[in-house]
DNA sequence: CATGAATGAGCATTCATTCAT
DNA sequence: CATGAATGAATGCTCATTCAT
């Protein structure tokens, strides 16, 4: 924890907004938005109270403000070479990179998961998050297409469906999911 | 709303307990169990707040009371012979009410699945769950043994996976989630 | 704990309203009056809240009758002969019966000390406490007038303290207290 | 009650943390500690209840604050030149500044008289004040053996009982006990 | 006599947010 | 930029009391 800290601190050096959301991220993600208090994040980033509503509307600003930053770092991977054709290595790197992020970005996926099933707060980044994913969804289904899957929208929608479902597994508890091996099983499905 | 209520009242004729659990379970499932109130429930099902107490020792009890019973009533369902393995026809048809208990209890499943990340909620519940859960899981990856799949356990973890990721999807935006095609799309994989 | 329930039981073999107020006085004397519910006190009875009730207006008066109850056996000790005026033996006897009372009323000492400094619930017996104490406390002042003490009334109202004040530490912590010691202690004043 | 609420701000002047110890030991001394609500002391000291709860964890522990810091300044006096033996003269000092605090700090007085027999809140200053009182506990045992009483230890119970019956009994009804005459008559079976 | 379901006022406590410094 | 004192609405929960059975 202590280890923790100190590599937000260096790692930011002085950018106390990074510093805010960093810090409620980790807070959020381990407690949950709810049960994470604005003084819990101010002691827990050595700041006062006060200058998390210097930085940040209110608390809702302060999730929103998390999750949009987090969705804009993550969507940057995709579709390298933005010709807005998905060609079958992209797909393969697609799923890599996801259970990659799963990995790394542990805290965001968590948090992200708790949100959707909690209406008031998934409303607030529903609209925002749908814009981010429309794209993808399209060049998946047209990919699907262009290789004669049987039904392309059905398709795209199970392909979503699998990586959710490993994403909600995995996060519900890491220590114990081999989440390795069942990225293979899942490359098996569109590998070939 | 109103007419949900005079169901629930016709429901139940006087079994406030099953009422509270009712009301809570619909209210949870909708505006999440923190922004959810005691209170909140009380007026939902019109009784005073001192009654919920008077049958739940606490707002974590009922919510366990509620979560426990439809776990339950769900998993009376499961191996119909009750002989502890698997035949083919049963895995199937546990795909099948899988599908059906989503569309039927969906309330329940959006509480449920809201709760996962919630830690300090799903503590309360994890382990009774786990061992719902651990039987079933056994007499899968038996099956899949039987059945010669490569690899057993990883192909059980992947059957959860699947469904909790269509679960996951299907709740959080059930009006635009073919479910029907989704299942059939889940039944090619494992029924031939 | 157990056996003094049964003890309770067999001491008074039906009579609920006694029951009830035994169990109170135990209640209110080791958990304090705030501190003991109708609820509490209804189960260690093992009867319903409402026979409470059916019994008792209310906990207020409750209180009032197991205190006032108590003042009455207390003090049909006192004055032996009834002439209205104190022989030595006679003061004698009420110290030695005041300690021995201490230790076999413990629960009703306990009680009675607790409420002296709760404004509301003194005021509900204190007027009738007064009644009672007023003609021993004038049979005092007379006795220690007849003996020629210096002032009387003093004398009286130092006596009362030094009762009060062993009463008060023993009460406190009566395993501490060696009890015998200072009721000697207190006859070398008087007995001489 | 507005001009002693006058009377108290003047005196702080912004000491906020000061103010609700006053008002609040105000209050449990005059209604209890039960039947005094953190509403009653944020009214009284007309400040917001949240305020209370800036300053103290919790209602229990506002009263343990009140409580030690009254006894930390009660018992500098004793002892007054800190060689851990007690003169005659100390002695006499002692028991003239026991009779003065019990007028001068009539409030705190009664808050603890009636603390002792409040089991729960009483437990929550017990061991700090034994730790406060032996010393002087054993300074008196002291005191007595050097002057040949027959039991020291008795006697210095007997001391505290004498002490603590008057303060019993002038709290509970000051305005009919006269003080100065019980302290002299104690000071007689002393001061020889 | 006896039960316990039902009520609602009241309580301790939390917490997002504001604002003077 | 930064602090933390201050607010007040809201929350989970308790409890004396009532009343239909």
């Amino acid at each position: 924890m202590v280890a923790n800290k100190e590599e937000l601190y260096s790692e930011i050096k002085g950018n106390k907004k990074q510093l805010i959301m960093n810090t409620a991220l980790e807070s959020f993600a381990e407690k949950g938005f709810y049960s994470t208090s604005i003084n819990n994040i101010a002691k827990s980033a050595n700041i006062s109270k006060g200058l998390i509503y210097h930085y940040f509307r209110s608390k809702d600003e302060l999730l929103k403000t998390i999750i949009f930053d987090g969705f804009d770092k993550l969507f940057e991977n995709f579709d390298e070479n933005k010709d807005g054709i998905l060609q079958h290595s992209e797909l393969i790197n697609y799923i890599n990179f996801s259970f990659e992020s799963l990995e790394k970005n542990g805290h965001f996926w968590r948090l992200y998961f708790s949100l959707i099933f909690q209406p008031h707060v998934f409303d607030l980044v529903k609209n925002k998050l749908m814009e981010k994913i429309q794209p993808f969804s399209s060049m998946l289904t047209d990919y699907f297409e262009r290789n004669n899957y049987e039904d392309p929208e059905i398709e795209t929608l199970f392909f979503f469906s699998v990586l959710d479902g490993v994403g909600v597994d995995y996060m519900a508890a890491p220590e114990y999911f081999p989440i390795e091996k069942l990225k293979k099983r899942i490359l098996k499905i569109y590998d070939k």
